[in-house]
DNA sequence: TGTTCATACATTGCAGCGTTATGTATACTA
DNA sequence: TAGTATACATAACGCTGCAATGTATGAACA
């Protein structure tokens, strides 16, 4: 399934906060973690988590060093700071919010889109 | 609270097509709805929703038409089509393959951010 | 009558950000 | 030696929310 630009972008800045908060990380590892955590569902590419990793950094939200692999290649991690767990915490109350309205809204339709819709319902306006 | 941009973004779409899943309605109305939905949580500014309606509707996703309201005032209604019902339907699979992402990675963490982190745990990659 | 507020729709300029494409470099393996 | 996985980075493009602004009508109130 391919996830929506939008939803992509709103949910960036959270799932990476997150995965940082469960250790520090860098950022090929993440992509995984990502494709890990969603079952493969989501596919992220790298061209769009190195500037959200950037600008998490500008925003002083995480912070890197450079560091020697084992095997050799050279890797970058990133370590959650105090403030970005609290950004991290506003992002998730932020989510919530949105999901809890979503899912009221949603509860009264049917689960799938209706190849026979039925009867349009009458306007809650007449 | 404060939603993000990305936020709104990403919802607007759904929360749009399933409110007029609901029954026809009009700009001024859905923006009432959202926030009557959300307990106050959500405030859309109307710069916002129409050109979203205009987009949905250029998608064909909505179908519109002018009404003369009992107030005298006239209103732009919209019904969605049965490809936006399909939309729906396909938004709802990409929130909730995101949703349960977010929330299978932020089930490990603590609730809120926390003053005192404590110990920065062991990185998984030590 | 005049003023204000709520209703109702619409557009413009700005800025942020994902996408796609591209570039550079190293280590491992066939 | 060639191909693949690893690893980080940037540029051009297009989309879209946001804030500001504009137009217009009806109702309430002084």
């Amino acid at each position: 399934m391919s996830i929506n630009k939008d939803l992509v972008a709103a949910s960036s800045t959270p799932m990476v906060l997150a995965i940082l908060a469960e250790g520090d990380s860098y950022g090929y590892a993440i992509l995984q973690r990502v494709r890990e955590l969603s079952g493969g569902a989501l596919e992220w590419t790298d061209g769009m988590l190195y500037p959200v990793l950037h600008r998490l950094e500008k925003a002083g939200f995480v912070q890197s060093r450079w560091e020697k692999a084992e095997t050799g290649r050279r890797r970058k991690y990133y370590r959650v700071t105090e403030a970005g767990r609290e950004q991290l915490a506003d992002e998730r109350r932020q989510w919530r919010t949105v999901d809890d309205t979503l899912r009221k809204v949603w509860s009264a339709l049917s689960e799938t889109a209706q190849g026979d819709a039925g009867p349009v319902p009458l306007p809650r306006w007449s």
